[in-house]
DNA sequence: GTATAAAAAATGAACGTTCATTCTTTTTTT
DNA sequence: AAAAAAAGAATGAACGTTCATTTTTTATAC
């Protein structure tokens, strides 16, 4: 137990030190080495946990995908009307941006740049399928506009990102009312009539 | 006329080469050996031009910046009616974004990631006056909701980022009815009532 | 509990490669 | 023939990864 506690610790701070390092530099200029001294652990012991550098980052990337859709799904549940399960899991993701800045600010980081390689980005996309689903619905139910999920994604969900990088860097601060706003007119953009 | 004629299309090709590289591979993969090999030049030559490679890539930002821009508001003139002025921006946008994707794309890796400096970056971000003074006088005239621009552009223009990434992906093909209805969906959610 | 040996985990130094940049020479232009 | 532009080769630093050792943990015997 306490070797296995161990050792999932500083797995833990590498994949930390990997974020916050890349967060700040980019992939390609943040190195091993940085990412070792971060997570107070010797180079060599990164490839004790991973194959080597691009394995390290696409696993962090799945990891934190994870995080980020359980989060967003946590709170909702199949039975819910379409309409409740979207403010419901809009919310959260919202949350998730904003408060989660670091695990957020990496993803948009990873989605948006040649970083993460393509089976790894694949996957991470799989993790969005209860959203997917709901829209599905939607689409049956009459609710939601009948255009494709990718735009469905760029009017709803997407300016979170955005929004979520413009504070990220000072440049503004989001409150309470902004988001109220924000949701309001993400539904407005998705929802049929 | 003929020298600076040449020196001038060999800038060019520096600069387009960076453009194509950096999308495919991201700044810090793209070495100056393949960005001159591709512009078919020496190195050295490179250093004739540019004054080192975060030189390179600020002012590859900087231009295709501008030219975006330009795209942007060039059938725009201030004397429009505010909700005029921003159809005629706002499809402008899409146009440059959904066409010149690997423009676009390079303007995307630039603003999502620290692969531009700071003083580059907040150069680039003046180009959008022309629109932050539409929105001004549209919120003056009471035909914009009074939120902050940042709002505003994560509604009404971010969206088309991401459609562009996904489309340059061949993740999805964006058709001359989505865009009537993403347009719809951008001023839906910016116009005021 | 304590001693001991085998196994696992961790390390710092070293290796080979790659890269941005510079240097020296050659080619082109004036 | 002088000056400017361009080139290829050279340089030194930085990087990802591996190697040879050392340290820590685990398992076993008393």
């Amino acid at each position: 137990m306490a070797k296995l506690q161990k050792s999932i610790d500083k797995r833990n701070a590498l994949i930390r030190a990997t974020i916050n390092l890349v967060n700040n530099n980019g992939f390609h200029a943040t190195p091993m080495s940085k990412i070792a001294k971060m997570a107070k652990v010797s180079p060599a012991t990164i490839y004790l946990y991973f194959e080597n550098k691009q394995d390290l980052v696409n696993k962090a990337y799945l990891e934190v995908k994870s995080a980020f859709t359980d989060y967003a799904f946590a709170t909702y549940s199949e039975e819910m009307s379409v309409s409740t399960g979207f403010e419901i899991i809009w919310k959260r993701i919202a949350d998730f941006k904003l408060k989660q800045c670091e695990e957020a600010l990496f993803l948009a980081q990873c989605d948006n740049t040649p970083m993460i390689d393509e089976p790894s980005r694949k996957e991470g996309i799989k993790h969005l399928q209860p959203l997917l689903e709901l829209w599905d619905r939607g689409k049956k139910e009459g609710i939601i506009k009948p255009i494709s999920d990718y735009l469905l994604y760029a009017y709803a969900i997407n300016p979170l990102s955005f929004l979520m990088i413009m504070q990220q860097r000072g440049a503004c601060a989001i409150d309470k009312m902004d988001l109220e706003e924000a949701y309001r007119a993400a539904w407005d953009s998705i929802k049929l009539d």
